[in-house]
DNA sequence: AGAATAGGTAGGAGATTCCCTACGAGTCAA
DNA sequence: TTGACTCGTAGGGAATCTCCTACCTATTCT
């Protein structure tokens, strides 16, 4: 039913947008917030936010609380763990690999272990 | 003109896709390798695959060697690191179980995984 | 009740994504 | 040189993204 990766789809979508990881930033480091204040800090309207802020709840990156006529919009970090966790299996090639910029690491003779 | 984070726009929208992820995990275990090895893996046209790989390419994802009339791909992981970096900040909202406060944020304390 | 406030939704325009088929540029083999 | 092989690019179409302006509901305050 579900795609494979629809999951991590979704959530590295919500993450390439330069907004939506500045709301992110938002909320880590001012904690959480109603709308408006988010908004103030973005040219962009109200409601175009809200959609951004959509996004970012289908992909559980915050959360939602009414208050009132507000709504205060928190960071829920859990699923970056999904993506550092994808990120695991990888870290031994930047760790191994901490190369020069040159391309003359893959004229190396030593360098390729296929 | 806004290059506010478009560096990381490019590279999670590159992440952001199960092709382009399955390509990085080939290259990853199997090694470098040329275009049509990759291609095998999946229900799509070449030229597709080829448009994936760009993507990646500009990511700075994967680096091409040219072999003779092939193209051997390898894997790029050093943007990855940026991703990690990225992620740092993020690490103890899921690290802490939160402070208290919250409402529903976590009813079940013992929770906790190993 | 009526007005003001907070914020989501509808629908559209323009750009971008992701697939396709055709074709072009190099490279190797006969 | 001719032909086969590898791979990228051109261009198109359907879907999706990202912004907008209008509009709607829900809540709070006179």
């Amino acid at each position: 039913m579900t795609t494979i990766g629809a999951h991590e789809d979704r959530l590295f979508a919500a993450l390439a947008n330069t907004t939506r990881r500045e709301v992110l930033r938002l909320l880590r480091d001012d904690g959480p917030q109603p709308v408006q204040a988010l908004a103030d800090h973005f040219d962009m309207r109200r409601p175009s936010l809200s959609e951004h802020l959509k996004v970012l709840r289908e992909a559980g990156l915050v959360s939602e609380e009414r208050a009132g006529r507000q709504r205060i919009y928190r960071l829920e970090a859990a699923p970056l763990a999904d993506v550092q966790d994808w990120l695991h299996p990888y870290e031994r090639f930047w760790r191994d690999r901490l190369k020069g910029l040159g391309d003359l690491l893959d004229r190396m003779p030593d360098d390729d272990e296929t």
